[in-house]
DNA sequence: TTTAGTACCTTGTATTGCAAGGTATTCAAA
DNA sequence: TTTGAATACCTTGCAATACAAGGTACTAAA
């Protein structure tokens, strides 16, 4: 169906925007694995590709943002811990501003379209 | 400065994942032509460039959602008015969902990172 | 007839998400 | 001890697309 196909890729649009914000987020209750972060996005109805988030992380790691630790698994291969830096926690401030004049300027819009 | 370029590259990601979903709340509200819309997104804080929103009403114009007219202007050229179709309504109701999902996502992710 | 303002549009570049494919580790069953 | 399943990591190449830059055309005033 083509209706579907245009909301469907609209809404990947919108999921790309927020994709380093949600890693951040996430990174700032704690650290986490790079499949543990896929699966907490999961989650919240926010869908990651593996080919998306494994250079996204290495991308935030050398922009000083994360860095990571190796730790073993009793359950497999040994995981990579990403955790939050300083910058990275003061860029993260900059990004819930950003979201929230975001979440408002669509709501002005919004609202302006339902009066 | 680096730092800010980090958070300006964000929101630029970010708008750009709500870029047909504000010009298409834009055109519920009433008929535009570009550099209107252009303008209407400017006064929430959405910055969209010219060689942005040309291609992309063409766009959506080819896709079934918009239509547009002609209208002569006593202070320049004759400008181009888009109008939202039915299609483009019914689309509109699913990208509001995806919106509402989307936030509710965040939200959740940052009461989590609060918690 | 030139300049300023407004409006339209196209081209080329750079970014980047993601599907697909690949490697390595562990554990358990055959 | 080999095979298979589960888990985890990573890279390559393609496709989509926002936008800077450059271009055309109409109106009105100087």
């Amino acid at each position: 169906m083509e209706n579907t196909g245009i909301i469907e890729n609209n809404k990947t649009q919108m999921r790309r925007g927020v994709l380093e914000y949600s890693i951040l987020l996430i990174l700032a209750a704690g650290d986490e694995y790079a499949s543990s972060i896929i699966q907490k996005m999961k989650d919240v109805n926010i869908i990651v590709a593996e080919g998306t988030i494994y250079p996204l992380l290495i991308r935030l790691k050398k922009l000083g943002l994360l860095n990571y630790r190796w730790e073993e698994s009793t359950q497999g291969p040994p995981r990579k811990y990403y955790m939050i830096t300083d910058l990275g926690r003061s860029q993260l401030a900059g990004l819930d501003a950003a979201w929230d004049e975001l979440s408002k300027g669509i709501e002005s819009i919004r609202n302006a379209s339902r009066a």
